[in-house]
DNA sequence: AAGTGGTCTAGACCACGTT
DNA sequence: ACGTGGTCTAGACCACTTT
């Protein structure tokens, strides 16, 4: 582990605990950089990790105020991935896939995905919570991908986890928009709402390492099952699910 | 202008020209600080903004790779501001408060705004888009700030930039909350949708620079007027409304 | 006036990806 | 084997806040 990712837990940590009391003001950088005995720029390295987290206020010319450390900010993973999501929210997912199958690609799947023509791998799942049902999702994979979910045996229990480890495909970044909207005929019946009741619509598109698109996916979540908790500063934005 | 900002601006119109194509790799950190002279560090600091935005993809040993530049990515004040949000985006933002009052501070009041006992200033605002209902907002300022915006006169632009000109407020972080929600018959009647409709929740708290908090609100939003676009990567995360 | 964070320099070594 | 980004060092000067 980096020296600095290790003294930003060691500040979070004295925060939690209470050593660094809330609204008060961190000692000097150069005081730090000789508790901890390193350079300067390493604990601001540090810091500057826990300022994009909304732990420290940062003004120049003033120590850093603390600002209290936040519930776990959830990672990429856990944002991007509704079973990992709610593992690490110690809640049990279950999943079921109405339908699967390969679809010639439209217009927007094209644009999407970045595609010339072809197919997309279209998928229709329902995600539930402590065995409630809590969203229903609709995936167009990219080829290359969606050749990979076709093989994936019905009872994984995670398939980002799976394409990692199998297939070498790895989700890195990913673009989300929400919005409201009303419930259609198909989502109240898969989701046991009254047709037209309010749903969180999250749109995703995802791509690996190299910015190559991999799927857009359209879920739609009940109201109150969830909601989406951004933070944002001056300098930064942190999000997770809540 | 800090110079780490300039490059990365000079890189951002580069991808944005076309001069480095999408899905291509930039060059070498050491090599662009020979180009525009200065030490390797400040290159980091320029490209370290660029992998934030999501405009570069970065992988240890090999470079970076240009995943192309999103539309302007919205700032924390115009993320806050629906005013200056909406100037942003071309559009014209209309405002009228509905009920303003003094009232005494429930136990949630207290806690969110981390202040003893009291009083704090309720505001009911309806907002609008080119004339079109859009929003309502519920908002509670700590009394600090509650005095102020009493003073506010009514055809005043955007709170946010008063308080900052007149009284030296300044928002400086701000916690987001999104859900699904229904209209209430008091939402209906001010948005002329029907009771029930999907609206967009936004939970907000929002703290000056030495972290204390100015005000809570509670947004709602109609369905198909705004959504919100967050990009994140396994480094970062990023957000703006569309 | 003194203290502090923001910026910048000019290197070094290591882990990882590419060739 | 080589190139590259990730990390780290040990300073310097300036802008801003605090005392």
């Amino acid at each position: 582990m980096a020296k600095y990712h290790a003294i930003a837990d060691s500040v979070r940590a004295a925060i939690a605990g209470g050593h660094y009391p809330l609204g008060s003001r961190l000692p000097g950088e150069r005081k730090l950089s000789q508790e901890y005995g390193v350079a300067p720029g390493t604990i601001r390295q540090a810091l500057a990790e826990l300022v994009t987290e909304g732990a420290l206020a940062s003004r120049q010319g003033s120590r850093k105020i603390v600002m209290g450390v936040s519930e776990k900010t959830g990672t990429f993973a856990e944002f991007r991935s509704f079973a990992q999501w709610a593992w690490s929210r110690g809640r049990t997912p279950s999943g079921q896939v109405i339908s699967a199958q390969w679809q010639v690609a439209t217009s927007y799947d094209r644009e999407q995905l970045r595609i010339d023509a072809g197919r997309v791998y279209s998928v229709l799942r329902i995600r539930g919570l402590d065995g409630e049902p809590t969203m229903v999702e609709r995936t167009r994979y990219s080829p290359r991908v969606g050749e990979r979910v076709e093989q994936i045996p019905d009872d994984c229990a995670s398939v980002t986890i799976w394409l990692a480890d199998e297939a070498a495909i790895v989700f890195a970044r990913a673009e989300h928009r929400f919005s409201a909207c009303s419930a259609s005929a198909e989502d109240a019946r898969h989701l046991q709402v009254r047709r037209g009741a309010p749903l969180l619509s999250h749109h995703r598109i995802s791509f690996d390492q190299n910015g190559t698109p991999l799927e857009w996916s359209e879920d739609r979540y009940i109201a109150g099952g969830v909601s989406l908790v951004v933070g944002n500063s001056t300098n930064s934005n942190v999000l997770r699910w809540a």
